[in-house]
DNA sequence: ATATCATTCCGCCAATCCGGGCATTGTTCA
DNA sequence: TGAACAATGCCCGGATTGGCGGAATGATAT
């Protein structure tokens, strides 16, 4: 069976010489091939591609937009970003639109097709230097988000639904009849969890509980 | 000029056949081959490698942990990570480790080479599976920290600060002590807070505050 | 100059929460 | 076979919050 594949890039010469490229290998067949992505949702229903290589520089709209709407309408369609650029922005945010890949110009002719089939088979082809910036965008991102690793309560499993209860903001009561036990019984799971959360109100359970992810 | 490596891996087989592998090529030095993490960086020091191949599975410490200690004392040295594992945790934990690549074992005779000469060059060689991996979490964090765009609440610099408080556990009393105002005013400002973030309690504000970034 | 709104303040009553203590049942583990 | 603990339940009294309404000041804007 082919792999279908769609071309959006401003640059003629690029289009027609990738299309020569791509037809050198037989299970290849260039579908589409746009000079712009006004249209890249209808022109992309037409020739249903089961790949889409998207320039990031473009007239109109930018290839990062494109894939975001396109990602949005065909989220099986594996989407390779091919730029001169490596600015750390554009790059973020391609990935961040639903990018499968994302190659540098100057590798194009030598990498393109190989990118291409690891793409179809799982993979996500990214130039080297791209591959370590997002590894260390990956670094810093989580340094931010991990060392709030919870410090460990200990509390059963009873007690995290209560505290879920509670971040949703529901009242004794209403926990009480949610989880089907009396109110009072809520009013011990509470105390509980003050005691191991060290804290003495609702408000700041809560506080507790989101920022350190107990939820 | 050379390119010095060291390779941690449990497995004797293993170690010896990536040394006569990288063998073959001239550029190429093992200076250290150990069977485990132990005295890593005191290893390191001694053999001072411009790149370490780290196993992940090993006795007594993992490589993810060793990873942490000699990115800690030898920043400047490149870890690839070897394992025959690919899943999420560990990637992501190594990755934020410090690793500069992450290929599997499966791979490792036909991409090592090209895996260590790509690090060289300011890339990071992943595997295509861990490669897609890396991008989803990308995807995913990256949409856990954007789409907070506040949905615009028009709190009042004085509503802010009192919900500020709120979110920090105070009591009415307390805030009203800290803001120099009396409680009744307390009162007043959270009475239009809850009407503005259409809530009706304070666990509520609370969890809304911090999930919408308001604080 | 009139309207709008932020900020400050007051009172009342009902609802809810907090802190203390205590009791029962069942499971698990040493 | 006790000890430890999770889960359930109850009571009291005091503290705090929630919902209702009202009001004065000053700044800003129309």
């Amino acid at each position: 069976m082919s792999l279908r594949i769609a071309i959006f890039d401003d640059n003629k010469n690029i289009r027609e010489s990738i299309t020569m490229l791509l037809k050198t290998v037989k299970e290849f067949e260039v579908v589409g091939s746009f000079s712009h992505v006004l249209d890249c949702v209808d022109d992309t229903r037409e020739c249903h591609p089961d790949v889409i290589l998207m320039d990031i520089e473009m007239p109109g709209m930018t290839g990062i937009e494109a894939v975001l709407k396109l990602k949005k309408e065909f989220p099986h369609i594996q989407v390779l970003m091919q730029t001169v650029f490596e600015d750390d922005e554009r790059v973020f945010d391609s990935i961040c639109a639903g990018a499968s890949g994302y190659i540098l110009k100057n590798h194009l002719n030598v990498k393109l097709v190989e990118a291409i089939r690891e793409m179809q088979f799982g993979g996500s082809p990214m130039s080297p230097s791209i591959a370590r910036k997002v590894l260390n965008k990956m670094q810093s991102v989580q340094q931010h988000i991990k060392p709030e690793q919870a410090p460990e309560y200990n509390l059963t499993p009873r007690e995290k639904e209560v505290l879920a209860c509670i971040v949703e903001g529901l009242s004794y009561k209403m926990i009480a009849d949610k989880l089907f036990i009396s109110y009072e019984t809520v009013r011990s799971h509470v105390k509980k969890i003050y005691e191991k959360l060290h804290v003495a109100s609702l408000t700041e359970v809560v506080a507790k509980a989101i920022n350190q992810r107990i939820v």
